[in-house]
DNA sequence: TTGACTCATAGATAAACATCTATATGATGT
DNA sequence: ACATCATATAGATGTTTATCTATGAGTCAA
């Protein structure tokens, strides 16, 4: 993961609305119109931080007929972490224990 | 680790310059000056991402006579990264392997 | 096919931000 | 005290971003 990774990551974590949003589908689907009312936001302004996490690659979206859902990918993030430990805090035993040697 | 200390935390990560001072000074104090220069930025510009970071809790601050040397505060990277970790990929195993349990 | 519903996109706007130059602050040696 | 050096702060500027309203695109049922 180079700099310029690293700091989409960093982006796509760094605004509060965003925040919520991961907390709210960490683990389970949600609708858009859902995570908007739960963000407090427009669904317009829903639909363009799920694209900047989509891009990031933190969340994965599934349509349904008009519907569509997103969710957390909970494994893409831990190993954004993981390589972002390893580069700016490679000292730290814990940082190693997201490798995927162990 | 609320929603807003996170995006604190995101943001100061999600900026190029501010990853590429942190990949610099992860492992040894570096002189503002020696920043600013592996960052390819003017002294001010490294001054002021240097202050974000250290806002954020992700590098100390040591001063030496008229020389101010900043280093990552590798252990708090690791904090953030463990609590992010269990609020936004609870299900994870290895998330889990940061916290202060184990 | 028409209408209703859900989401995405376009366009506008105000706030936040990254960067620079110029200057202030603070420490050190003469 | 003064000159010098390293860093911080102030102010300006152009870019990015978060948000909204309005509208387009796609899906489904009647």
């Amino acid at each position: 993961m180079n700099e310029t990774q690293a700091a989409v990551f960093g982006k796509a974590l760094g605004d509060v609305t965003r925040q919520r949003i991961l907390r709210f589908c960490c683990c389970q689907s949600k609708s858009v119109g859902e995570i908007a009312e739960q963000a407090q936001v427009t669904q317009p302004t829903a639909s363009h931080h799920l694209a900047i996490l989509e891009e990031a690659g933190l969340v994965n979206r599934e349509q349904h007929g008009k519907m569509v859902y997103y969710q957390v990918n909970q494994s893409a993030v831990v190993n954004c972490c993981g390589e972002l430990l390893v580069k700016i805090a490679p000292n730290q035993k814990k940082a190693h224990k997201l490798c995927d040697c162990c």
